[in-house]
DNA sequence: TCTGGGGTCCTAGGACCC
DNA sequence: TCTGGGGTCCTAGGACCC
């Protein structure tokens, strides 16, 4: 038996799909860029450019050529999308993740926007993710750019805490791919995840159970993943900014005022307990497509407009699921209207299915559940309840997962048992 | 000048069953 | 008459995360 102590690390790329982009254009090195907004593609840049420039013929290989008076600025955008993600370059001006572009324009009308290319991220998602586990094999994906590390067995992961593998880690990366990330190594997963915020970019934090009052109580309690804006702004409400007045207060006292649940979470969090296992594979439980529109649409006026999008939503669904080999059996849709406020419907259907007609017309029954008289912004189609294709196929009992699986001898059991209807 | 897309998990009430 | 409890599934909404 190992007598290791528990050593877990979280990594973070640094500015992830603005990294990546960097490193197709290093013209925009030092500059603020911003990724997102558009549905446009790198043809269509490259299309413009040939006009612009067009004693020139440009493919894919002259992107680092492109002169930076030629990128779109953010001040030239129009329209409803959001930022992905920006450059630390442009994050000076205060526009970040999430940030609606107009408003972005207005901090940093000079920043260069550039189209999102998931392509190109999930390439290198795997890329580094491949690096990693040849070097700790125990990973848990949380995502495109963070990953979770078990470094408790691993050779060299006990050393100073887990900075040495941190270190060859960042190293590994960085030489195969050019990228930069930051790494917390801490006892579990939740302190490990805020000691990777605590030096970034390119950064290592090391954090032990002693470090807890000095490096994890002063910092504010959103800080602490899964405490959102929500629950933060209901912690202020009752005084509590940071992480050590929340550790000060009575669990009886937050399990009052947050739930049972939450409230002895909250309590264990503050403390810096967490037992949550690095886990290495796990089953998806639905997959989904959904679609803002240019405009807002209406449900009579626009309706053809609107049934053909549906209906793509629903064969994008079916795709996905078929391609990733499940079938699902509760359709659901989503609609956002004008007002922002959304709304749910979802139907279980008695066979699992992965048919796109199947899904449209149960998607159908749903939206007819939904008063339509507001203009919608977004629609989304979602099937859940997943099992393997495989293994529905097989006519296998699709046990429900939490249901207790009644073996003939338990039947027995209960059948001597006295009966109480 | 508003606010993307893809997910997970939790809660809570009602139906239904034993 | 009135008096239970427990479990699961389904559905809708919401918080949160990347």
């Amino acid at each position: 038996m190992s007598t290791a102590v528990r050593r877990i690390a979280h990594l973070d790329m640094d500015a992830f799909y603005a990294s990546v982009e960097l490193l197709r254009y290093p013209q925009l090195k030092g500059l603020p860029v911003v990724i997102g907004g558009g549905r446009r593609a790198i043809d269509d840049l490259l299309a413009r450019l040939q006009v612009a420039h067009p004693e020139r013929h440009w493919t894919s290989d002259d992107l680092a050529d492109i002169p930076v008076d030629f990128f779109p600025r953010l001040k030239d955008y129009v329209g409803r999308g959001v930022i992905t993600t920006a450059t630390y370059a442009a994050r000076q001006f205060g526009v970040g993740s999430a940030m609606g572009l107009m408003k972005a324009a207005r901090l940093c009308p000079q920043a260069c926007l550039l189209p999102v290319d998931f392509e190109q991220y999930r390439h290198y998602s795997r890329r580094f993710k491949a690096l990693i586990t040849d070097i700790a094999p125990l990973m848990e994906d949380r995502g495109v750019d963070e990953v979770y590390i078990d470094f408790t067995e691993v050779p060299g992961g006990q050393r100073e805490g887990g900075r040495v593998l941190a270190r060859l880690i960042q190293k590994s990366i960085f030489e195969d791919t050019g990228l930069t990330c930051s790494i917390g190594v801490a006892p579990n997963k939740l302190l490990a995840k805020m000691a990777s915020e605590l030096n970034k970019p390119n950064g290592i934090s090391i954090v032990h159970e002693h470090d807890l009052s000095s490096k994890i109580w002063p910092l504010a309690c959103r800080k602490i993943n899964g405490i959102g804006p929500k629950a933060d702004e209901k912690l202020k409400h009752h005084g509590i900014e940071t992480i050590g007045q929340l550790a000060a207060c009575e669990p009886a006292w937050l399990q009052q005022h947050f739930g049972g649940k939450t409230g002895a979470w909250l309590a264990d969090a503050a403390h810096g307990r967490d037992e949550r296992p690095v886990v290495i594979h796990s089953e998806p439980v639905s997959m989904s497509r959904e679609t803002t529109f240019e405009r807002d649409l209406h449900a009579v006026r626009d309706k053809a407009e609107l049934g053909a999008i549906f209906t793509e939503l629903c064969q994008s669904v079916a795709s996905d699921l078929q391609r990733k080999g499940y079938v699902g059996k509760t359709i659901g849709i989503k609609l956002r209207f004008d007002d922002f406020k959304s709304v749910t419907r979802d139907q279980t259907l008695e066979h699992y299915t992965a048919d796109a007609g199947l899904i449209r017309q149960t998607a159908g029954q749903c939206l007819k559940r939904v008063p339509l008289q507001r203009r919608l912004r977004l629609l989304g189609v979602r099937v859940g309840s997943l099992v393997r294709a495989q293994d529905a196929a097989n006519g296998a009992p699709i046990a429900p997962k939490k249901a207790v699986q009644r073996t003939p001898d338990a039947i027995d059991t209960v059948a001597t048992e006295p009966q109480l209807f």
